[in-house]
DNA sequence: CCCTAGGTAGAACGTTCGGTCTCTTTCTGT
DNA sequence: ACAGAAAGAGACCGAACGTTCTACCTAGGG
């Protein structure tokens, strides 16, 4: 009966985290302990510090799940198709339900010193995404990539904080709507 | 000697809600526990809950008056100047140093609950925001003030996270350029 | 076959959390 | 002169925090 499932990487280490995640996302970081993510993972204690040393690595190991699943959905191909799909996505996003802000942003507003392994995850997926807009924007044919990147950042930063706070479908129409415009600039 | 000062509001709690406004603004809220503003302010936990019910009032009272500094320095008289001058504000504080982003979205970063007084502080300030927005923006003659003030809303957001997170000073001539291209739509 | 790694189970660590309590001192308005 | 509010000082509470520990069980690969 084979369980085999390979099981190269722990399946407790995965609902762990998984749940981590989802609690960290939804209700805080700081708001969420060790305890309620180990009884809500149903795992033991020990098999918690045994796959992260502390709360900080796994609170990093969170971000860097969503780091990944955000440039996994970008892609490689750099251009004007990769920066319309990839601000499609955050639209919709955006939209979704349970939808809670940016992880990276409501983590960086939680973790101000920036030593922070937390942080420093922030700030690295930050300046990764900012580099993306800007080379599809040179892709592109935009004459000023690096002020169109930055402008087209505070957009997202501002749809992320809207769809949350306010109007998710009106954070949605504007987002596109700012894009375009900044496209448009590139003849 | 006249040590009048008449005191109508205690000097105690002045500075434990000055002392509370300024930790929990640059550390976060919940990263900073009530023993370490009872200390830092130089007073007694008595004094703390004679004043304050419970630690989410303080949080509840440091929000209050960061909006009451933001309406203040807003003025009551509707119309584009207004608007200028309170964007302008807001371009200049983003660039000021120890800027650690928005109180209202980091807070809400860390108070998920919709029902938390904490939250409720968040959003009723933001919509009176919002408000202002629109009101300027119709006393300016914009053709659809709702949806530009939504448009200047995730601009000003957008800047906050980023005069915290990247360049202030790209965010601050970003939004005033964005200003300035809603503005233009007005005639 | 046994070694080892990953898992369960659960007690315990010291610290900090938010909050309550009593007692005393200082000051102000009447 | 005196009542009463504001403040100081500090003990105390139970709960939760992140973390460490020992002990035992199991499954897979050498």
């Amino acid at each position: 009966m084979s369980t085999t499932t390979v099981r190269r990487v722990s399946e407790a280490r995965e609902r762990l985290l998984r749940t981590a995640s989802a609690l960290f996302y939804a209700e805080g970081i700081r708001a969420v302990g060790v305890d309620r993510v180990i009884e809500e993972a149903g795992i033991t204690r020990a098999t918690f510090y045994r796959h992260f040393p502390s709360k900080d690595d796994l609170v990093v190991a969170y971000l860097t799940v969503v780091h990944e699943a955000v440039r996994d959905a970008a892609g490689e191909e750099v251009g004007e198709q990769r920066l319309r799909r990839t601000v499609g996505t955050m639209g919709e996003m955006v939209c979704s339900p349970g939808f809670r802000g940016c992880s990276f942003i409501n983590a960086a507003a939680e973790f101000a010193d920036p030593d922070s392994p937390v942080h420093r995850a922030v700030t690295a997926h930050r300046r990764w995404l900012g580099a993306l807009f800007a080379a599809d924007l040179t892709a592109a044919g935009h004459p000023d990539p690096a002020a169109a990147a930055a402008h087209l950042m505070m957009l997202r930063d501002g749809a992320m904080v809207a769809g949350y706070l306010a109007d998710p479908e009106v954070a949605r129409t504007t987002l596109g709507r700012g894009l375009d415009a900044i496209l448009a600039e590139a003849r």
